[in-house]
DNA sequence: GTTCTATCCATAGATGACCTATGGATAGAA
DNA sequence: TTCTATCCATAGGTCATCTATGGATAGAAC
C-alpha cells in the first residue's frame, strides 16, 4: 500500500482534469487546490505534477500559456481543452468502474 | 488511467489479504476468487499474482503449504497469519482514507 | 492415444507512474 | 539582506504491475 503522503497511482491525471474544470491555473495553483480539497490528505509533489502536466500537453488535454499572476509573478497557466474534458469522463468512469469492483472483493461475505 | 482489465497499483496485496480471510487458497484460486468477485472487472495475471505472494511470505503475512487440491493436483495453499489480519487492517483504513479524499477532489462544488 | 483445455507454479525483463533530489528564479516580509 | 513562499522544470531512482516465457499434470474430447 501507498504511504499516506503519496497519491493513488493513476489518479494524478484525472485530478488535474477535474481541478481544472474550475478554471485556468498553474502549476502551483493546481497542487494547491487538490491538497486543500483533500483536506491536507493528498499532497502532489512538484517531481509528480510538473511530468504530469507535460503528458497532459503532449495529448492535448490540456493547453498552457504564460501570464502574470495577480501578485505579479510569471507563471504558467493551464486551461483544460475539448478533448481534456471528454478525457476527464473516461477516466471517471474507469476508476469508478475499478472502485466498485475493489468494494465488491472487499466486502464481508 | 489504468486499463480496464488492469489492476489499481497497490491494491493488488490487499485483495489477496481479504481473500485469504475466507480461508486458505492456492495462487490460481486467489485470482479466481478475485476475478469473480469484481464481476470479472478485475483480472490478476499471473506475473503480478505470484511476486505479490512472495511479497506477502516475505513480510510473512501470509504462510504457504504444498498440498493437493480436490482434484488431486500439487498446489501451494497460502494462509492469512495473524500479522497478515492487523496489515490488512491498516491497509484497508489507508485505502478508505485515500478514495474518500479523491472523492472530495472529484466532487463538483 | 493424443490433442486440447484448464489447472497450477514461477521468473525475467519491460513499462510507466510517482518520488527524491536538485537547480534556478523572483516577490514580499522580516 | 535574509528568509519564506511562490513558481518552473528535469534527472535519476524505485517499485508495482504487465508481458512473455517456461514447465508440468489432470481430465475431457475426439
Amino acid at each position: 500500500m501507498t504511504k499516506k503522503s503519496d497519491l493513488m497511482p493513476g489518479t494524478l491525471d484525472m485530478m488535474i482534469l477535474k481541478t481544472l474544470t474550475r478554471g485556468p491555473q498553474h502549476g502551483y495553483g493546481i497542487a494547491l487546490s487538490i491538497k486543500r480539497a483533500s483536506d491536507e490528505v493528498l499532497t502532489v509533489e512538484e517531481g509528480s505534477l510538473y511530468p504530469a502536466l507535460q503528458r497532459l500537453l503532449l495529448q492535448s488535454w490540456v493547453k498552457a500559456e504564460w501570464r502574470s499572476t495577480e501578485t505579479n509573478r510569471r507563471a504558467r497557466y493551464y486551461t483544460l481543452t475539448a478533448a481534456g474534458r471528454r478525457q476527464l469522463g473516461v477516466e471517471q468512469s474507469q476508476f469508478e468502474t475499478m472502485i466498485a469492483a475493489i468494494g465488491r472483493v472487499m466486502q464481508d461475505a
